[in-house]
DNA sequence: AAATATACCTGACTGC
DNA sequence: TGCAGTCAGGTATATT
């Protein structure tokens, strides 16, 4: 499931391929996505040159002089340079034939992914309102705090919210309050400044370790090239429920908290 | 306004 | 072996 450091995964692994290509024909196999494709998403993006290949929140950012594609890899969505003439399979939802002869091509079995045109993406609706990158200079302990005030959403929930901050997703959300010791149904609003501090802190140094170690392959994620992450060897508590806390020894549990498996020590965080 | 529920989707897994 | 049922989860949107 991609979270930010599986996005960053994907974008560092096709910038190489990507940067500087001419797109050559884009094929759509499949328009229903979480929204549909565009009828004019091909005319728009046919004949562009790609500048760059950015990254807003979870959103990977085609960038061209006349504007950017804007692919959200959804839960199951990945993309991969293949060479040309090669069939797709039956997820294979969208090709982007570069000047190169390779393939971008976009697989999502789930489609909860989504592909937009912007002439402008960081003024696209889905990315406007959007909160501060958490490995950005905007994000940090203060910021949290200042939005918190007088909020009784519980914290985990609070930090996965897009407008909070962008990129933080239920695996990371997780791991960040262990980092931490805070719990994770403790009221937002009732977690000190301190508090907020280290788990600021947390949450950056989760995402940095996890993007230095190619994401988490824990179902069905795998980067550009077929290759899995490994830092679901690094988690102290997701998806470890039952077993012993690495700092006290007492067992991870496992409850839902707004409809989400979250996993934390009872003893440790609090 | 804030909190919570819903919708989208299918592969992987569970239990019979 | 097969089948029905459950779960997973990002996130915009609807509902309370």
């Amino acid at each position: 499931m991609p979270e930010l450091p599986e996005v960053e995964t994907t974008r560092r692994g096709i910038e190489p391929y990507v940067t500087g290509q001419t797109i050559r024909a884009v094929t759509i196999r499949n328009r229903s996505l979480r929204w549909p494709v565009a009828d004019d998403f091909e005319r728009r993006a046919t004949g562009g040159r790609i500048d760059s290949v950015g990254r807003r929140a979870k959103y990977l950012l085609f960038n061209t002089a006349a504007g950017s594609a804007i692919l959200h890899l959804g839960m199951s969505g990945s993309v991969s340079i293949v060479p040309p003439d090669t069939p797709p399979t039956v997820h294979d939802h969208v090709d982007i034939e570069l000047a190169s002869g390779d393939v971008l091509r976009f697989r999502d079995p789930r489609r909860f992914g989504s592909l937009h045109w912007a002439g402008d993406a960081l003024e696209h609706r889905l990315l406007k309102d959007l909160g501060p990158e958490p490995l950005g200079d905007a994000f940090d302990g203060d910021h949290l705090w200042r939005l918190s005030r007088g909020r009784r959403i519980a914290v985990k929930p609070f930090i996965m919210t897009a407008s909070v901050v962008v990129g933080v997703g239920n695996i990371y959300a997780s791991e960040a309050l262990f980092l931490a010791g805070i719990h994770p149904k403790r009221q937002a609003g009732r977690v000190s400044r301190s508090r907020y501090d280290r788990l600021a802190d947390t949450i950056r140094e989760v995402l940095r370790r996890a993007i230095a170690a190619g994401g988490t392959t824990l179902r069905d994620f795998y980067g550009f090239n077929g290759q899995a992450g490994y830092f679901q060897q690094q988690l102290d508590v997701y998806g470890r429920e039952d077993e012993p806390c690495h700092r006290c020894g007492a067992p991870v549990r496992n409850v839902v908290l707004g409809q989400r498996a979250t996993y934390y020590c009872g003893r440790c965080q609090t």
